[in-house]
DNA sequence: TTATATTATAGCACTGAGTGCTATGTTTGG
DNA sequence: CCAAACATAGCACTCAGTGCTATAATATAA
């Protein structure tokens, strides 16, 4: 329940803000300093972690790059270590991390 | 109107389609098919539609960049036809084109 | 059980996306 | 006007991501 809370209220905050915004309450630089901090946190993802996320999901390597838009060996690399995903690869990661695989649908 | 519909519809759809396969009223390879099925298209953007998107945005580069979790010279980059972004970051900013910035944040 | 898809691992060559840096303009706004 | 934020530009570098093929393990069906 806290978390949905969460979410509303961030999604709030966020409109509320930019209409200050337009209203000209704030100025830009408060508004950027504000959008930068409501990003979610991106930390490296070890293997297993990847491995798991895939897992809660209960989808193949293949379904799953498919909703990533990578290809399947990739995933396959991705779990074994082999290489590890960066940039935008982490932040598609993350998203399914906490939001599930539906956001990214 | 319709487009929030459309959104909540597929959402029970897909719990529906969960269900009854939890429940063995349908198969594996019929629920994978349909995972498929779901995807958003996702098709190769141009310099002036990903520069459009961020504008949409109202967000400077560097920002946009932030929400991608890439750097602000690539951003640069895809805008003006230098770097083309494929696999993971297509999938970014075509999520970001059809939900906009909040789906990512 | 035997057959048959679907999975996952593995290896390899290749390309270009993405990074990091610095420098130079351009716009904004205080 | 001045300073800060913004955008373009160039360059060197690395390795993520692709595409392919082959093999093995794991379901699913008959």
């Amino acid at each position: 329940m806290s978390k949905k809370y969460r979410s509303d209220a961030m999604a709030a905050i966020h409109e509320m803000m930019e209409d200050l915004h337009d209203g000209g309450v704030i100025d830009k630089k408060t508004m950027r300093r504000f959008d930068q901090a409501c990003l979610t946190p991106i930390r490296p993802l070890k293997p297993k972690e990847i491995k798991a996320i895939r897992e809660r999901e209960r989808v193949s390597q293949s379904v799953f790059a498919n909703y990533l838009n990578v290809t399947s060996s990739l995933v396959s690399k991705w779990e074994r270590g082999e290489k590890r995903p960066s940039g935008p690869s982490l932040k598609l990661l993350s998203l399914v991390e906490k939001n599930g695989l539906a956001v990214v649908a």
